[in-house]
DNA sequence: CGGACAAGCTGA
DNA sequence: CAGCTTGTCCGG
């Protein structure tokens, strides 16, 4: 080859997702790799990219512009070709997917670190005898309340490992005892040069994109978590990129979790294997409060058996943590003179009342001042109060200060609720925010269950386990599950009441096939602007069921041909606007 | 994405 | 027909 050479960089504009051809300048040569990260000239301005091939040869006529500097190092070979899978598997842009691989600030170089394992701890024998099968998806049936570090210690003896786990809670636990036990652990992404050097990994569902030269195993804890799946698109979920990425480099993949999902069971070499022989005796204590019995023709939230429980666990001096998975006043409204529903005067769709205390349109956003439509009164009954409301009326009912927690506060991520007081109502995420309790109170489980979401079963065991973890197991004597419903026969709560998740796989797995709903079936949501020039342009493809559009303009692209449905939707090159494209959503809205 | 350039709209 | 808006194309 005579010349300077030239390499194929990707630019991190996204919507461009185009390569471009560079020169290597004369003193770049030898550090620019497939990966590296690189800033460059494009269409007049600065911008980053990443070198995706090395020796390239562009195209005649083209008179290429030089790399103007080497930024640090980016993703590996291995995980580029990852992200290219991810891309693909999601169907979204290999620059969004990319940036996850890429470390937070510049790595210039990465020093050489033997992977150094555990030489103390206690490695989990039944992880270690899993992760000694080999190359293959294994799942590891984890009580609900125990600490997951003997199964990243297992990992961590066997090599470099990578260790997912959705919570920064339990990242900080396990990487601070595998360092305790003297294995070389990275915190993804602050380390990424240890990572590159081949110390474990501990992190977040971006950890699955860590560099790991020298990987041996990755470990993917509560693998059931929602927070593994990313809400925006590409919806990728670090569970399905953990087996692939293990898959590729012939790693063992374990998913640790106390109940197991479709996708991992159906993913799995062979069938969960419990770590325990009493894993139950792991589980909470689980009260079932029939709703139908008490608290009649009220919102029937606070039934005497809460209110009795409440009282007790708080003179024993344990917090109390009521969960009810909505925020703001009110997600539906009756009149009192007339008994009209409140809803939107120019779409029709039900109005919620908001902190604000003005009715806002849940599909629309049109507002409009508290008055009834029909007969023009202002008085309303909260039939389905939120997080706000409950707050007030659960503080006018125990007498005491109670703190309320959404999602939506925004502080660090992870972070406890330390000056929180001893009775907290909030969102599923208030299950995440405080440390302990003696009583956890499920106010509205129904709301789960009925939830049209696909997953809305799992989910509501997903939330009596993290409900679980605040209590302690059953066999401690710890605090207790109570539950509110109106379905006390429901499948989930006789599966939470016996500690027993695999009874509800067959139904689930029934259901899912019968509704086509994922894994049984591959979806993408559709919607936003562009959604109507994007479905056209994918147009009619034999095996692929296409729904819509609905009230909101959103499509619904289904198939049970996985490869079919996500190599149609690569082929669509996109339209302008805005897009939302959600391959296999936690939700499809 | 954002700049370049081309094709339409308006105004005196 | 200048002067401006709106649209389409393309970047190495």
């Amino acid at each position: 080859m005579d010349g300077p050479s030239a390499v194929s960089v990707l630019v991190d504009v996204p919507a461009i997702d185009r390569a471009f051809d560079y020169l290597v300048p004369e003193d770049l040569v030898g550090s620019v790799e497939v990966g590296t990260l690189v800033r460059v000239r494009l269409a007049g301005r600065r911008v980053d990219g990443w070198v995706l091939g090395v020796d390239v040869t562009p195209p005649d006529g083209v008179e290429l512009q030089p790399i103007l500097q080497v930024s640090g190092i980016g993703p590996s070979a291995d995980v580029i070709d990852l992200c290219r899978w991810v891309a693909w598997r999601w169907a979204g842009r290999l620059p969004s997917v990319l940036r996850h691989g890429t470390p937070d600030r510049r790595v210039r170089s990465a020093p050489v670190v033997e992977p150094r394992p555990p030489t103390g701890g206690t490695p989990d024998p039944v992880a270690a005898e899993l992760l000694a099968r080999g190359p293959g998806t294994w799942v590891l049936e984890w009580p609900v309340d125990a600490d997951p570090t003997p199964v990243a210690l297992a990992a961590a003896a066997t090599g470099q490992a990578i260790v997912v786990a959705p919570s920064a809670r339990t990242v900080t636990t396990v990487g601070t005892n595998l360092r305790r036990a003297g294995a070389s652990a990275a915190r993804w992404n602050r380390d990424f040069a240890a990572a590159c050097g081949g110390a474990t990994v501990v992190g977040g569902r971006g950890a699955v994109f860590a560099p790991a030269p020298a990987l041996r195993a990755i470990v993917v804890i509560d693998e059931h978590d929602e927070r593994l799946q990313q809400e925006e698109s590409p919806t990728w979920n670090a569970r399905d990129v953990a087996i692939e990425r293990a898959r590729r480099a012939g790693v063992p993949c374990l998913l640790v979790t106390p109940v197991p999902t479709l996708e991992a069971r159906r993913a799995a070499s062979a069938p969960p294997v419990a770590a325990r022989s009493d894993l139950a005796a792991s589980w909470p204590r689980v009260e079932v409060v029939d709703r139908r019995d008490e608290d009649r023709g009220r919102t029937g939230l606070y039934s005497p058996t809460l209110v009795e429980r409440i009282r007790s666990v708080r003179a024993d001096g344990g917090r109390v943590v009521c969960v009810v998975n909505r925020t703001g006043r009110a997600r539906l409204l009756a009149c009192r003179s007339c008994g009209l529903v409140a809803d939107c005067e120019r779409c029709g769709a039900v109005v919620r009342l908001d902190d604000a205390g003005t009715l806002t349109c849940q599909r629309c956003a049109t507002e409009r001042p508290v008055v009834c439509l029909g007969c023009g009164g202002s008085g309303f009954a909260n039939l389905r109060p939120g997080v706000t409301t409950v707050r007030e009326q659960l503080e006018a009912l125990v007498r005491e200060p109670v703190t309320a927690v959404t999602g939506g506060d925004r502080r660090a991520p992870g972070d406890l609720l330390v000056e929180s007081t001893g009775v907290v109502v909030g969102t599923e995420a208030v299950l995440h925010r405080v440390p302990d309790a003696g009583l956890v109170a499920l106010l509205d489980v129904d709301a789960e269950l009925l939830a049209p979401r696909y997953r809305a079963t799992e989910e509501a065991l997903g939330l009596v386990v993290a409900a679980g973890r605040l209590v302690g197991g059953r066999r401690r004597g710890g605090g207790s599950v109570l539950v509110q419903t109106r379905l006390p026969d429901h499948p989930v709560i006789a599966a939470a009441v016996a500690a027993d998740p695999g009874a509800l796989v067959e139904s689930t797995w029934a259901q899912r096939r019968l509704l086509g709903d994922p894994p049984a079936a591959t979806v993408a949501v559709v919607a936003r602007e562009g959604a109507a020039a994007f479905i056209e342009r994918f147009g009619d493809v034999a095996g692929v069921e296409r729904l819509g559009p609905d009230e909101s303009g959103q499509w619904l692209l289904r198939s049970e041909d996985q490869r079919l449905l996500l190599d149609a939707l690569a082929a669509v090159d996109r339209p302008p606007g805005r897009l939302r494209l959600w391959v296999d959503p936690v939700r499809t809205r």
